[in-house]
RNA sequence: GGCGGAGUAGCUCAGUUGGUUAGAGCAGCGGAAUCAUAAUCCGCGUGUCGGGGGUUCAAGUCCCUCCUCCGCUACCA
């Protein structure tokens, strides 16, 4: 038995999640945390909301609210629709709680006395209308190589030049629309990453059989222009984790508090303490996850996350670490996503565009999107979501492959042997055959969930539905009954057994369906197969079951046309 | 502009270190079966592997070049 300490990147507070921000990090780790507890090994599965930073502070005034009230809404919110989704959290953590805000100023204590702080003095837009400090990106002007008048302070967004904010021509908030700009000295704390650099590349280039995607990221932020650049952790801002040295003021720092990209990987730890409070935990029983001098040396840490996440993860966060000087706990696998496209292009969280998690659960059960978007999940590239792929997927393979096998199969049994596992005839060669290749499938698919294959992984999961059906078809119980009605209860028998078998192999892809299937069949048994001949004895002759209910409907042309209308332009 | 990823069957995608007639699922066509959610099973692929050039006995795979799409580009998170 392993012990494996899983983290999601966390999602940011300010409003629902797009099935793309699903499919790249919480999805698949909850795959992998499921497969992980069915195989017997001690999962710790830690995701929370990332609350802190200015988009936080601006949702929550337009929804006419405190930052705090709004945030701590916003988590419940999230929480739920998690929950729905079954993702299987050990804990669901706030980057905002206490026990976040002590390790972060931890840290940056810890860091400061190892010299790995630098306080740089800076002119930054201050907004005299907004109270507050401006963000390059919340800075519009007309850009001064193209005229765009709608250009942003980081960046052009219709010639790409990169800008300075004090390029801009005749500046406003894109807050407020003020022109009433200042430049102001502002002084702030960096993270000295380069000190860090040599030992951050060799630490990377250790990761031998870490995703491409993730090492060549890593790489270019090592190694392109100037290398590795230090990185401000701080911001002028009230709604975050207040500067301090440990448990110190830090003087000239009044005021200010960390920026969010500093305090959010910490949440993974202060999520796993926060776990420990609200189960009457100890801190020794989280630390064992963290602290490779308290337990954690022979854990396994897995992160999930989407490519825009991959450079906090593979550098400023280890850098955090590495820095404090104290036994934590490194990443040993970072697992990284591409994008999922909607329908020929983006998902878009600001145009509304595409589907929502909490729109997606209104239409349809968790299963349904969970079976689809880990099926096709961006792992070697971008992938594409379509209304006509999804419904013809879904259909296909829940519905007409797995479905119809528990149906066909029950409902038979039912109608020539009553609910109970028939007695009577014996195994053959046909059966024979279909263990040798339930063997090989299951020890394959047992292979890609392993090393995080989400793709293959369903695939063999599908194929292994699949031999099902191809037994049944050609051992023919409903022809063999007339003749040999003995050798007919035996092909049952043994069919009833794979829907049981299924309901365990398929439970962490769809784990509704998979309890349905093991309450139709009326056993708890559902431990992981060992030789599959072992497995498919588990339900004895004269062991009651019932007739399951349609396990998915079908989506209709109809319907897939109404959703592909209703969510191609704006959300309601 | 720089960096990275991608371009393979109508659609969504696999294709290890270059090596026999380039694969899967879906869709399509033909057939079998009738237990089942009109659900299943079997059979059927002439694809300039984005274009062009090169290396090699051999290139989807390596090199050069061009085209197209996407992402990132460090103060959005």
């Amino acid at each position: 038995m392993a012990r494996i300490l899983i983290t999601s990147a966390i999602p940011y507070i300010n409003g629902i999640k797009h099935l793309g921000n699903l499919v790249g990090s919480q999805l698949p780790a909850d795959l992998y945390a499921r497969y992980m507890r069915q195989r017997g090994n001690e999962v710790m599965f830690i995701c929370a909301t990332d609350e802190h930073g200015t988009p936080a502070e601006l949702a929550a005034a337009k929804a006419g609210k405190p930052v705090d009230e709004f945030c701590a809404e916003m988590h419940a919110v999230q929480a739920e629709i998690a929950r729905g989704f079954r993702l299987s959290f050990d804990h669901f953590g706030r980057s905002s709680s206490e026990r976040n805000r002590v390790l972060t100023q931890h840290f940056a204590g810890k860091l400061a006395e190892n010299g790995y702080i630098e306080e740089v003095s800076e002119k930054q837009v201050y907004s005299n209308a907004d109270g507050r400090f401006l963000p390059d990106r919340y800075i519009e002007g007309t850009c001064p190589n193209c005229g765009y008048d709608k250009a942003r302070g980081d960046q052009c967004e219709n010639c790409t030049k990169q800008l300075d904010p004090t390029d801009l021509i005749e500046p406003r908030s894109a807050i407020s629309g003020s022109t009433d700009l200042e430049v102001r000295e502002t002084k702030h704390l960096y993270l000295r990453q380069s000190a860090l650099k040599d030992k951050l590349d060799a630490w990377i280039d250790s990761k031998t059989d870490w995703p491409v995607l993730t090492t060549s990221i890593a790489k270019k932020w090592l190694h392109d222009g100037d290398g590795l650049q230090d990185r401000g952790i701080t911001r002028d801002l009230s709604w975050g984790v207040p500067v301090k040295k440990g448990t110190e003021d830090w003087p000239g720092m009044e005021g200010k508090v960390f920026y969010v990209w500093f305090d959010a990987p910490i949440e993974y730890i202060a999520g796993t303490a926060e776990w420990a409070d609200a189960n009457g935990k100890t801190d020794a029983d989280w630390e064992r996850w963290w602290r490779t001098d308290k337990g954690a040396d022979d854990v396994r840490y897995v992160q999930f996350m989407g490519k825009d996440n991959v450079p906090f993860h593979t550098l400023s966060f280890p850098a955090t670490i590495m820095g404090s000087g104290e036994p934590w706990k490194l990443v040993d696998y970072i697992k990284s996503f591409n994008y999922l496209n909607y329908d020929g292009g983006q998902f878009s969280t600001s145009q509304g565009r595409g589907v929502f998690m909490d729109q997606a659960l209104e239409i349809l059960p968790a299963d349904y999107w969970r079976w689809w978007l880990l099926s096709h999940a961006p792992e070697n590239s971008d992938s594409e979501f379509t209304w006509e792929n999804f419904q013809a997927s879904v259909n296909k393979d829940l519905a007409d492959v797995l479905g119809n096998f528990v149906s066909r199969v029950t409902k038979f049994c039912r109608s020539k042997f009553g609910e109970t596992v028939p007695e009577g005839g014996s195994y053959g060669a046909a059966e024979e055959r279909l263990i040798a290749d339930l063997e090989t499938r299951v020890r394959a698919y047992e292979g890609f969930m392993e090393a995080m294959e989400v793709r293959k992984a369903a695939a063999e999961l599908r194929a292994i539905w699949v031999l099902g059906n191809e037994y049944l078809q050609s051992a023919e119980p409903w022809a063999r009954f007339k003749t040999d009605p003995e050798a007919a209860a035996a092909i049952v028998r043994l069919s009833l057994n794979l829907i049981r078998l299924y309901a365990i192999l398929s439970a962490p892809f769809i784990p509704d369906a998979a309890a349905k299937m093991l309450e139709a069949m009326k056993t708890e048994e559902a431990s992981w197969p060992g030789p599959i001949a072992e497995a498919l004895d588990a339900l004895p002759a004269g062991h009651g079951f019932t007739v399951p209910d349609v396990m998915f409907r079908k989506i209709s042309d109809e319907e897939r046309e109404d959703w592909q209308t209703r969510f191609a332009g704006q959300r309601s």
